[in-house]
DNA sequence: GTCGAAGGAG
DNA sequence: CTCCTTCGAC
């Protein structure tokens, strides 16, 4: 089983290296990320044409989630609220970050977490406070006997310092700064481990370079999207690699893919 | 001596287009419209690498003019202000439609007329303004001994209803209306004959299609880009024709070249 | 840097 | 329909 997680950066401007990406490496879910387009408007047919079922949560603009998968997933969950009974949980749901299916004994979880934009703004608090109602979510599934779980995405998260290209001074920027390090680990406290971690404990592996200033010819990456495994799965795991093909290509998207496999 | 006219509505949108043309038509000269560029952002070098001399006026957004040729021309002039000394010449050069330069003893001339919009408008007043102007700045070059002229460019007018797909009720219609036409035969007047119709009387010969609903698929053109000759080179003048390969590419512009040879 | 939006031009 | 602009987002 392959599991993929990858932040297009928009599926309609990404959609023939998507498609073409998935006819070379037909894994079996792909996990997608800011796909910044309504369900309505979504491009269903090139996937369905390939053999992929969707399940999407789109927002205009800014945002939308989708997991493309080779056998349809089950009970498909859209948003914190299909789990938690809360207004703070329909509120974060005006931005469409979160969408669940089962496989069989997993579910898959895609996540795109806010970004936070800068240690002091409103979007740093709203990205804390997702944080902690995703644990709450999460919770939920890792109560279930017989499920395990496969949380994946954009994390907007580098958790420790390998995970950067130069981590100095990192600890005031975002994606690195400790309070939301922490808030990533109260989640993965639940009993989660980073898969690309069983295989590899090296830095110098990056999912996310800049488009700014050359950020992928110097390699000035970070490592963002993970692939979180409850312990049995993570225990089956047998390989967490990062493709980095679909970055050198022309008009990529600033993400490149993760794919695990179990 | 193969001179081309191309309203390319954008060069950099169109650069890889009208690069992979000009190698496979090495014409001697191409005259590009709407180019929508200054100055120091236009591409100079891709044209240069493939055997091309520039000369361009170029203008943020909107128009931009500018003549690629094998051989440089020479006395390159800039507007209507390079020739006619008042004030109107001055506020038309504004927008960046006139260039012209001599290639032997033969002046090309490049324009881009405008479109006028509606025939209510300022803009409508605007071309028949920018038509008479043009009539005099020709005049000047009609003078001259041993000089031959090549008026070639986007005019934004069919000159009769034979460049029209369907011209019923085109009298009300921006692009065919009479009092513009007029204003066009005005500046034939001095001696221009349209190149094209020495060699072709019928209809359905077109140069220009509208981007919507479908308007090439249809083949509802029009033929608004022209090559006007003084008398001796008209006599010379051995084939006008319309490449409408360009028109069928992705990404096409509106427009495709017209090529006439002497 | 590249995305989408909205608005104007053709 | 496709272009360009300005703008915010990341």
């Amino acid at each position: 089983m392959k599991i993929a997680t990858w932040n297009v950066n928009s599926i309609r401007s990404r959609l023939s290296i998507v498609i073409d990406w998935l006819k070379q490496n037909p894994v079996d879910v792909l996990c997608l990320q800011e796909t910044k387009v309504i369900d309505s408007d979504f491009p269903r047919e090139p996937f369905e044409e390939i053999g992929y079922s969707l399940a999407i949560s789109g927002q205009k603009s800014y945002n939308g989630v989708a997991i493309a998968s080779r056998t349809p997933l089950t009970d498909i969950k859209i948003g914190f609220s299909s789990i938690l009974n809360r207004q703070l949980a329909t509120e974060l749901d005006e931005q469409k970050r979160v969408i669940s299916g089962q496989l069989g004994a997993v579910r898959i979880v895609n996540l795109y977490v806010p970004n936070g934009a800068a240690l002091d703004s409103d979007k740093y608090e709203y990205k804390l406070r997702w944080l902690a109602t995703l644990r709450d979510y999460l919770a939920h599934f890792v109560k279930e006997k017989n499920t395990e779980l496969c949380v994946c995405g954009d994390f907007n998260i580098a958790l420790d310092d390998r995970d950067i290209y130069n981590p100095k001074g990192k600890e005031k920027h975002i994606m690195s700064s400790p309070m939301e390090r922490e808030a990533l680990e109260n989640v993965l406290a639940l009993g989660l481990k980073d898969a690309f971690r069983k295989f590899n404990s090296e830095t110098g592996y990056f999912s996310w370079w800049d488009y700014r200033q050359g950020g992928f010819s110097r390699n000035r990456g970070w490592r963002i999207d993970h692939h979180y495994l409850t312990p049995k799965l993570y225990e089956k795991a047998v390989a967490c690699t990062i493709d980095i093909e679909p970055r050198k290509l022309e008009k990529p998207s600033d993400h490149t893919p993760v794919i695990v496999e179990w």
